[in-house]
DNA sequence: ATGCCTGCAAAGCCTTTGCATCTGC
DNA sequence: GCAGATGCAAAGGCTTTGCAGGCAT
């Protein structure tokens, strides 16, 4: 894979920030710096740097995939509300105990073999968090 | 709610199964009875009746939602390859241990309170098992 | 010249929504 | 008659893709 400018710029504006944006905000921030940037080229770049590891990306259900340049195992809790990403800093249980000896088994009715399994965390973000403090019927 | 005569087929064909279908499948199925019927129809009744926990809603990362009749809590297992979902009967680990003890907890560097966590499992249907011990290359 | 990469625009996939009409109480 | 539900079609959000031209080796 060769380093184009498009791709060294997507990836330095990716390392300046500790949000893992949207392919669409991390398109905002490249464009500051090359105008005639497409969105299909960084959708692009982003799927090619995070297929080849250099950078990670987080996806979850119903909402847009987002990106982190921190390729360190940690953990991402994702917020009810408004759906930002954070990187959890809490030393948590990295395994489920128990569940290994499951992987790779086949289960007898459903006929699936297990392959993995992952936790996800969700949360609520700062600002959120204030919010529904200030008025608790916001809560859904 | 009432239980119009769509929402009744809608709820009487998901009960025949035990694939977890997309609202597209359900679709196709409650067209056979009402040949008239919308899909927009269909997406509003699954999603009324799952808001009303009447029905369940499984739902992950760039896959459409899957609908399932049984709301008992059981584990669902994702076929990494074909997107088919089943039921887990393997009698696993239902929480982390020590998980709890940070729910409700503030992570310090993010901000984030933890409110809760979920399990997923990912594996290989039969069928898509089978695919791969016959061409291994297929592996992704 | 070649092969990968880009910008642009269009299409794709799944889901939601506006609106006029219809239904059952 | 009214509230709520429906069919239809259009729009919406996010992502992928086809294509013609560009750039570096």
């Amino acid at each position: 894979m060769k380093m184009t400018s498009q791709r060294q710029v997507i990836l330095e504006e990716l390392r300046k920030v500790t949000t893992h944006p949207t392919a669409d905000e991390v398109y905002r921030m490249v464009q500051q710096r090359l105008p005639r940037v497409s969105l299909g080229t960084v959708y692009r770049n982003l799927e090619m740097l995070s297929q080849t590891g250099i950078i990670g990306k987080i996806e979850s259900p119903g909402a847009p995939m987002r990106f982190d340049w921190n390729v360190a195992p940690h953990h991402h809790v994702r917020c009810q509300r408004c759906g930002r990403v954070g990187d959890l800093h809490l030393h948590l249980p990295e395994t489920v105990p128990g569940m290994d000896a499951f992987l790779g088994v086949r289960d007898p009715k459903s006929g699936f073999v297990l392959t993995g399994y992952q936790v996800e965390l969700v949360g609520l973000c700062r600002s959120c968090y204030d919010q529904m403090q200030v008025s608790p019927k916001d809560m859904d």
